[in-house]
Parts: structure tokens; sequence; C-alpha cells
RNA sequence: GCCCGCCUAGCUCAACUGGCAGAGCACCGAACUUGUAAUUCGGAGCGUCCCGGUUCGAGUCCGGGGGCGGGCUCCA
């Protein structure tokens, strides 16, 4: 606890008031730890920071008057944690110096799973996780000493000549920008043992709070996160007040893995990568049925919803593109081809593809709006080290729409596509998040066209009262744009959905309908996806099930396990009976014995295991038993067949 | 594309400081005719991602290329 100053005669207090409402009265320059201190030695202490207004500091500062103020401990959740995180950032920086002589530092800050600290390291040093060890143990030793964190606010100057002379350029550069972007005149460091850092706090009081850690994985990050900036060393670590709970952690990460979908793709033989064509899945048989009940779920809402469902080639005339904006825009992104010296490119996009359907005839504005869906097959050339599973590919097949209407249409349209992904998400209980992304950088079209589009997306949010991130500049090249995106076992957010508005490729190609003025008028046009593109949604929704799929998905939806050869003959018949009702039934006529049946129908996680011996042979049932739920019991075959056809038919989420 | 790591049988993984390339599962054959998560015995299968180099000798060391994993940038 810091001295408190006692110089003036002054007997003014600071009152501030606990959670549960008691009002709290301090000396002046009480502290957060004083205030622990008032409260109880208990949580004296366990207290870690305070908590006023939303805003968490450090335990040493002087409380502000009249706010709440909520002390933090080890049991406050994921504040405390980050708290520690960032300590254990900061501990990490310390070691890391102490290592490895030269090094220069950048940030460090606590994430959602844990923390990370950005280096710099000398002309020839690399780290590996094969450094983790000592690196570890050093910031164990940080630890062990239970170092205080030390806050100081220090003048720019001061702070800025302390860097330069360490030769810690990039904190330079972060001081040199706080003064330029924020008009700072003062700038905190917190110091721990050896070590002082520019940072904005809070930490803990000590290092000891770190009760559990570790350095996970080391990974190249741009500094600034601008590719032509240099490339810093990013070491990712975790943390935790318990070993128990760091344990924990690890062990639902190496659970997440078996979730994953490449790992599933290949253990329930839906698709495969081949080294000869990266970023191209081969779909084989079990991954076609996923993939046709997909389509024939698309097909049918297409359908109740006004888009025709159309084709259009994959190989076009550059010229196109050039019309389009893609050549200028996104040509690093294709992939071209000369043939007969003439220059093909195979689409990106299916957008300008659409619009030669649109461009077919003359339009009236009693044909708005004119609504094309299509299973679009395009390629993108996306960088190498980007490439990822099922979620991030080259060949990607959208279930892309467009929409040519008027501008008045407009919020009806987006609704109406909103709508689309609503329908389908919910069939496979997935919740999308949803984000607003705003004219970026690199784009075509006039600023007005921009503030009308932008104006009327976020409209068609608000007037559905959906909740929306909002994502800068994260538009496409052509316009605004709603996403919905969703998050992969491991945590990480992709891009599923997208509804964009386009006013630009419209008047790039010229195109026009008659109004009931009889004059020219532009169409607007809308880009639409739902499931984004077929490769990653499977992706997303192997991953959801964790390979068990609905019935309705399910590559084989029943197995008839016959106990003994004798019985193969009414396995087959039942077999028969199930395919008559449309079912995706097989029988397994190996001779083994049942247990080993089940147990690799259970690891296929094919929904229902269909036993039958001489019992059900005389009786025309079989025993049926659920995946993961065990035997149920006899049933007749008949009854069976229409019940799993009449489930199968609703395609319920699970 | 960039940073770090990895690449051995269909899959999961072994092979001490360079010294005869292996196991389990899967596969094939035989016996067993089986009642709700692995029957037994036997057999075959890789020359270590590719190219080049060092060495008496390379899965192991070096250089180049490819692919994959994690991350950055980018993106459905």
């Amino acid at each position: 606890m810091r001295a408190r100053r006692q110089g003036s005669n002054s007997i003014e207090v600071v009152k501030v008031t606990l959670p549960d409402g008691t009002p709290l009265e301090l000396a002046q320059d009480a502290t957060g730890a004083d205030a622990a201190a008032a409260i109880g030695p208990g949580l004296a202490r366990a207290a870690l920071a305070v908590r006023q207004n939303g805003e968490l500091r450090d335990l040493g500062r002087p409380l502000r008057d009249g706010e709440p103020v909520e002390i933090v401990t080890a049991r406050s959740g994921h504040d405390a944690l980050e708290l520690i995180r960032h300590d254990a950032a900061h501990v990490l920086a310390t070691a890391v110096l102490e290592l490895y002589p030269g090094v220069k530092i950048s940030i460090g800050p606590p994430i959602e799973q844990g923390f990370y600290y950005d280096f710099d390291f000398p002309d020839g040093t690399t780290v590996s996780e094969a450094d983790f060890g000592r690196i570890e143990e050093r910031m164990r030793e940080h630890i062990a000493a239970a170092e205080p964190f030390e806050r100081s606010d220090v003048p720019v100057r001061e702070a800025l000549e302390r860097f330069r002379a360490e030769g810690q350029t990039y904190k330079v550069e972060l001081i040199e920008d706080l003064v330029r972007d924020e008009g700072v005149e003062t700038v905190s460091l917190y110091r721990n043992g050896p070590f002082t850092d520019l940072c904005r706090g809070p930490h803990a009081p000590t290092t000891a709070s770190i009760g559990a850690f570790k350095l996970q994985s080391v990974a190249g990050a741009y500094w600034r996160g601008d590719a032509t900036r240099p490339m810093l060393t990013r070491i990712y670590g975790t943390a935790f007040f318990k070993q128990s709970e760091l344990d924990e952690h690890l062990h639902r990460l190496e659970q997440a893995r078996a979730r994953d979908h490449r790992r599933l793709g290949r253990e329930l033989g839906l698709f495969l990568f081949s080294d000869l064509s990266p970023g191209s899945p081969f779909w084989l048989p079990n991954g076609m049925v996923v993939w046709n009940a997909l389509t024939e779920l698309w097909r049918e809402e297409n359908a109740a919803r006004g888009y025709r469902e159309v084709k259009t080639p994959i190989l076009f005339d550059v010229e196109l593109f050039k019309t389009s904006g893609h050549w200028d825009v996104y040509r690093e992104h294709m992939y071209f081809t000369d043939v007969e010296g003439r220059t093909l490119g195979l689409k990106p996009m299916n957008c300008p593809g659409h619009v030669q359907l649109y461009k077919d005839d003359r339009r009236s504005y009693r044909d708005l709006p004119i609504r094309y869906s299509e299973q679009g097959l395009v390629h993108r050339h996306e960088p190498s080290g980007t490439l990822h599973g099922l979620l991030r590919v080259r060949h990607i097949t959208q279930d892309d729409a467009h929409t040519f209407c008027t501008e008045e249409q407009i919020p009806a349209e987006v609704n109406r596509c909103l709508d689309f992904g609503h329908a389908i998400y919910d069939r496979f209980g997935l919740e999308p998040r949803l984000e607003l992304s705003t004219r970026p950088d690199k784009r075509i079209g006039a600023e007005e066209m921009w503030d009308r589009a932008e104006a009327a997306l976020t409209a068609a949010l608000e007037q559905r009262g959906a909740e929306y991130q909002l994502a800068e500049g994260e538009g496409s090249f052509y316009g605004p744009k709603i996403d919905l995106h969703m998050t992969d076992t491991i945590g990480r957010s992709w891009q599923l959905g997208t509804v964009q508005l386009d006013y630009v490729m419209p008047e790039r190609f010229g195109l026009e309908y008659t109004g009931a003025d009889n004059a020219e008028h532009r169409p607007v046009m809308i880009h639409r996806a739902t499931m984004g593109s077929f490769e990653r949604f499977i992706g997303i929704i192997v991953e959801h099930y964790a390979g068990e799929l609905p019935l309705w998905l399910a590559p084989v939806q029943a197995i008839v396990l016959p106990i003994a050869d004798r019985h193969v003959p009414a396995a087959e018949a039942a077999t028969a009976r199930l395919h008559a009702s449309g079912l995706r039934a097989e029988v397994d006529a190996r001779t083994e014995s049942v247990g080993r049946k089940i147990r690799d129908a259970e690891l296929r996680k094919v929904p229902y295991m269909l036993v039958l011996g001489d019992r059900e042979a005389e009786e025309g049932t079989v025993s049926v038993r659920r995946h993961r739920e065990g035997d149920q019991g006899a049933e007749p075959v008949d009854v069976l067949a229409e019940r799993l056809a009449a489930e199968a038919a609703e395609r319920r989420p699970r």
C-alpha cells in the first residue's frame, strides 16, 4: 500500500460506492488498495485492481471520487484474466530482453485466449518453439520474485529520451504517434523488475498473480499490421490463475482438434486435398451426399423466394473483366490463359456473367426485381499462405445470387436476403454475427453513390432491429455490404453470407430499364450469397456438428448389421426396404462380431444402426440403435423406414 | 506473398550423437458364425515430398523447390 500523504490539513474525503450499494468513505488520496483494506483483510490480499465506471485501474492509483468501485480479484472472470495475461506479456518481454540482448520490443496485449508480444530480433537471430523452455524458465524466475508493477507517468520528452537511449525504435514511434494523434503530454510507464515498458496499464500489484502460464506458438506479424513494414516475431502464450485452469484450457484445445473439419473430412471420407491442386478440394462420395443435400435445400429456398436459377460460364474474354473493373482491382487474384491470341480469365465472381443475362433483353420497371441465383464456380488465386482446408480455398462454389432492382426496392430486397440467411442458418442452429462493411480505400464509383448505398444498408439493418458490428473500410471495391460471420472450432471468424449493394456494376455495363415515365433508368444490383460458398459452409457445419451430421445430411443414414452370415439375406431385404423409402442405407455383411460392426458404425457416425439376428429375422423387425444413444428396441422394418424417411424430410437441425 | 515449424506405409506415429527403415490401425488370406464400441492366426505394403550437394555411408547435415500447420496480410 502506498504511503498516504498527510501534508495538508484538509479533511477532505473520497466517497465511493460498492457494487452492493454500500457507500464507502476514505481519506482523500485513498487508493484501490486502501478501499480493499477498508472492506476486509482477505479482500486486501486478493485484490488485483479496481473497476470504476467500467474502467479497470491499478490498485495503487488514487480512487476517483463519487464513482462506484468494484474490487477486482482472481474471481472476477475475464477482467481478471486479461489483467494477468497482460502482466504475463510484460514478463515475457522481460525474459526475452534478458536472453536476447539487442532485441527490440513493440507491443504485447492480452487477447481472447491469452496474450502475445511482438519482438524484432537482431539480424541472424531466430526464435522457435524449441526456445520456449528457457524463456519460460526465465519468466518463472520473475514471477517467483513477485516483482511489483510500478507505474510512473512521465513527460513525453523523458519517455522518448529513455527509449531512444535503449534503441527501442518501435516504442519511440508509438509515443510520437500518441503525441501526433492524441496530443498527449505525458505517457505512463510500467516497471517490473529490470523491465520498463510503455503501457497504458493497468496491471496487477505484482507478477506473482500469474499462477500458471504457457508459451504456445511463434508467428510472424507485420509491424502495425502493415505488409510493407518489418515483420516481427510474435510469441503467443496464455496464462491463468491456477495450473488446473491452464490444464483444462489446454485440454479443451486438444478436444477442439478432434472436431477440426480437415481431420473429420478424412475420417468420414468427405473430401481430400492433393499437392497437385492446392486449395481445391476433391469431393468423395460421402462428401457429395452432403453437398447435394445442401444443394436441394438451397434450390428450394431460392425458388420459394423468387430467385430463378441460372448457369453462366467460368471462362471469359478479359474484356469482360476490364469493363467490370476486376482487371483493375482484382487482377492479382485471377487466373488467365492465352488461346488463339485471345486472353481469357477464369471468373473470380459471378456478377459480370449475370449482367450479361440482364442485358439479353430490354427491361421494364415491371420486370424488376429480377433475381438470378447460381451455384457459381469461381476461382481466386488466394496467396499460398492463406489456404486452410475447406475454409479458405481457391476453387470456390458460391451460393450466389444477383438482384437487379430499382433504388426504391432496395430495402425490401436487402431484407429478403437477410430473411433468406435466417432461413438457412436456423436450419442448422447456427447463429451468425452480422457485420456492416463500408467503403474501402481501393474502390471505384462516386462518393455520393457510396453515401446512398451505405445509408440503404444501414436502414435495412436498423429497420429489422438487427445487432451488427461496423467494419469501416472493409467493403468490396464496388459497394458496401452486410456480412454474416461464423466461428470455427478454434475460435477463428470466417465470413459466410454476404449482401452487397452495387451501383457501380450497372453503371460500368450501362444497364437500363424503362420506367413508368417512359425514360431509361439505371437499376441497382444486389449481390447475395447466403452460405457464402459450399466449401466453407460445409467446413463450418462439419465442425459445428463435430462430424455427427443430422439425419438429412448423413452420408449413410442407416446401416444394417446382420449378426451371422445366415442373416445377410434378411439384412439385404431390410436395406432394400429402406432404399424404397428414399433412405441412404447399407449392410455390413463382413464376418465380424456385432460388437465390431457397432464400433465401426459408431466411429463412422452413422445415425441409425439396425441389428438383425434370428429374433428379428423371424419377426420382420430390426433392433434399432441410435448413434451415441444405444439400443432403442425392436421395430418393424416398414414402420422404421417410414419413420426415418419422415424424420429426414423434416431436415431438423439435429 | 511474408515469419516460424513440420513432411517416414492408406491413417496415426517410432527409428540415440549420420550406420541394415519399424509398430498399431486399415488392407489381403484363413479359421471362427458371433446379440449392441475392437475374435484369433498368418501375409503383403514404405526406402523416408522433389531436385541437388557434403559423406565410406543421409530419414537424420547443407542449398533450392513443393506441400501442409500456426500466425500476419488478404478474403466467401
